[in-house]
DNA sequence: ATGCATGAGGT
DNA sequence: CCTCATGCATA
């Protein structure tokens, strides 16, 4: 009965009532139009409706209904919503994850708090965006990782946002699962195909990331540097996870793409293989890190011990909503993007503009391009880090408050698969 | 593994 | 319009 009101708001792609909406198709244009022979593949949609809907959004649809009842106001034009009818494992959402770490070290002002899980035990912290959390020692380099460091990133307007998600459903929780798709269900041990770098944490690697992000323990409480826990990680404590957790993730014959699922089943919460990969890979915002290792801890933690569950799972439908299509940028046009972005990474709404006639882009696309780049600048881990098993240089890093790196271009690197 | 995209929130 | 979390679609 979560849903209840979900079904009557309705979203364009929840399969409430069947709204069926078939194939209604707005005159796309989206910003200035595409210009012919451009780069962008044309053809803003494909014909294809297939009955899909994504568990995340109904919930979010689910959510926001019963919070406000106000959601989506306009219809997109690429959207060929479908009915379809949902049996999703979700309920309303408790959640509470107040997500708020920001980066220990940064001049970047964010407001630091925990989320309220249970413990709490930082002395109040007046937690005032002002440095020092807790210990307030650190606090110097500007932000970034990789040192890419851009200097031009000359504000420091940050904001963040809270999710809303998770819920422990009293229901339907279902340990593992094991998509039978060929490649679950096997055992640890002969798993693995590959992995050079073996388990056994006594190898150090410390990178080069110029965050120091020291790991005192907190005065009291957590004092293991097993850190499993909760508290806001550093770092450190983030890439050794995310290592670990691959490693396990791939002993146990687990795809990205199940451990998303299984999160959702498992919490509440789907993830998409993308995620579970720039998890993996120090992709994303420290934040989105600290938010997401509890629960691909927790997950792990199930996934070992229940060695062996074969719970099946069923695929259930993915998307939903017809996306337009991706836009190909010619490496050219790459190349002039950066070039720009290096001398201005927030182009304002003109210089877009007159960028994207040059390129011959449609604004939306450039900007969008622009937005993406800056979250990339914005990872932990600078894309092309070495980061392959081999990796091991080490490289020490007395790096100090700042690191000047350079190179913020990133080669490939090839590794396994 | 990543590039481009969508959307919720904030200004 | 931005930032941020996320993910479809792709290379």
């Amino acid at each position: 009965m979560l849903w209840g009101m979900a079904t009557a708001t309705s979203s364009p792609y929840i399969a409430s009532s069947r709204i069926l909406s078939g194939p209604v198709l707005h005159s796309d244009r989206r910003g200035g139009g595409m210009q012919p022979g451009s780069t962008t593949v044309s053809s803003g949609y494909r014909g294809d409706h297939s009955v899909k809907m994504v568990q995340s959004d109904f919930m979010q649809g689910a959510m926001v209904a019963s919070n406000g009842g106000h959601m989506l106001s306009h219809a997109h034009q690429w959207v060929t919503s479908l009915p379809h009818a949902a049996a999703a494992a979700a309920a309303a959402a408790v959640a509470a994850a107040e997500a708020g770490s920001p980066w220990p070290p940064s001049s970047q002002p964010q407001e630091v708090k925990r989320n309220a899980g249970r413990d709490d035990l930082h002395s109040g912290s007046a937690l005032h965006h002002h440095r020092s959390p807790h210990l307030g020692a650190h606090q110097t380099h500007p932000g970034n990782w990789g040192g890419t460091s851009a200097a031009h990133i000359t504000e420091g307007q940050q904001q963040q946002q809270s999710l809303v998600y998770s819920q422990s459903g009293g229901f339907a929780v279902n340990g593992m699962l094991s998509s039978h798709t060929g490649q679950s269900l096997m055992h640890p041990g002969l798993v693995r195909r590959e992995s050079p770098e073996l388990d056994h944490g006594s190898h150090h690697h410390q990178h080069h990331h110029n965050n120091h992000t020291h790991h005192h323990h907190q005065p009291h409480g957590v004092s293991h540097e097993t850190h499993s826990d909760e508290d806001t990680p550093t770092s450190d404590d983030l890439e050794h996870f995310a290592k670990q957790f691959k490693q396990r993730r791939i002993k146990l014959g687990f795809t990205q793409a199940d451990v998303g699922l299984a999160l959702g089943t498992l919490y509440g919460n789907v993830f998409s293989q993308t995620t579970i990969c720039r998890f993996e890979a120090l992709q994303l915002s420290f934040k989105n890190m600290c938010k997401l290792k509890p629960l691909l801890n927790k997950w792990l933690e199930e996934a070992d011990s229940t060695t062996g569950s074969p719970t099946s799972i069923d695929k259930i439908a993915t998307q939903g909503r017809k996306r337009k299509k991706r836009t190909s940028i010619e490496v050219s046009v790459k190349g002039a993007l950066e070039s720009h972005f290096l001398k201005c990474p927030k182009p304002s709404a003109q210089e877009i503009n007159s960028l994207a006639d040059t390129l011959q882009l449609e604004k939306e696309v450039v900007r969008v391009w622009f937005c993406n780049r800056r979250q990339k600048e914005k990872r932990m881990t600078p894309p092309g880090l070495p980061r392959t098993p081999e990796d091991a240089y080490s490289q020490v890093g007395s790096m100090g408050p700042d690191t000047p790196s350079p190179t913020i271009d990133c080669k490939r690197m090839y590794s396994d698969t």
